[in-house]
DNA sequence: TATCTTATTGTAATAAGTTACAATAAGAAG
DNA sequence: CTTCTTATTGTAACTTATTACAATAAGATA
């Protein structure tokens, strides 16, 4: 399973969907960047086709969320960014000095694997963020 | 550390800030029921306060959230829910059938003391809340 | 290539959330 | 109780996000 925005696209049609100028500049923009913003998107968007418009944004994110191809995720401020699914990855986000850090995905792996097996839940979070005080600020 | 309306009234009191029916109408609020989004308080404060104002609204959230006695949660949507800062707890979401299960805070404390020596990060997460897919659905 | 179906887009109106600043009132002091 | 300071609120304007529906165009079919 790849994830450039051509892969994606040919995904996209064999999957019966339609693919679209619209969906493809999106894809491009999150090709380039992680953890956007839908105003840091339109703003890239509106630079290369003038006329793109907000319903087509905020519909087309959740169309790719729905489908696997993008990963909506939080951290700590009220909103939402967006990146394209690509390997598991977790961060920790210190609420003194800001810092972001990325976990190491075997540390997570193992903590995920001990839940799955004391709760019976099937964890499908590909992109966490925990929040707290990093080694320094402690 | 107690968190009724009336004991956070006083905790504000003694931090030096003001207490005002606004603040006190918002926790009274929270203090019934839990997850609630910022729409769904802002109806009930119309109801009781009719020229209740957005600003207040979200600027009281913010408040409460910043001194600890609110938490602000995600469960999925992208939609802010916040209730006030209880016992710590956790939910599981089902992917499939969107049942919500709440976490053993055994369970949680052992897998955060792991992460926390393992990592050297102090986790202030109260309120985590994992997607995936529930025992029945898996 | 021309035609057809309908998924996808843009338009227009609305709702939710944010910001700057002047008006108000909480609570301290006299 | 009255006065004073300034934290907090409401107002007004704006930005971000959502909804309903008509116009468009992707891609299948002939
Ligand atoms: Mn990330
Ligand atoms: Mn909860
Ligand atoms: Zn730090
Ligand atoms: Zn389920």
């Amino acid at each position: 399973m790849e994830n450039t925005p051509t892969q994606i696209a040919s995904q996209i049609r064999s999957m019966g969907f339609r693919m679209t100028p619209q969906r493809m500049e999106i894809l491009a923009i999150l090709s380039q960047s992680e953890h956007l913003t839908p105003t840091q998107i339109h703003a890239q968007l509106v630079c290369k086709v003038p006329g793109f418009t907000e319903p087509t944004l905020y519909r087309t994110l959740d169309f790719l969320c729905k489908n696997g191809f993008v990963q909506a995720t939080h951290v700590g401020n009220g909103k939402m960014q967006y990146e394209l699914t690509d390997s598991m990855h977790h961060h920790t986000v210190c609420k003194e000095c800001g810092q972001r850090k990325l976990i190491s995905s075997e540390i997570m792996q193992e903590i995920y694997d001990r839940f799955e097996t004391e709760t019976g839940f099937k964890l499908m979070e590909h992109h966490l963020t925990l929040n707290g005080l990093c080694p320094d600020c402690k």
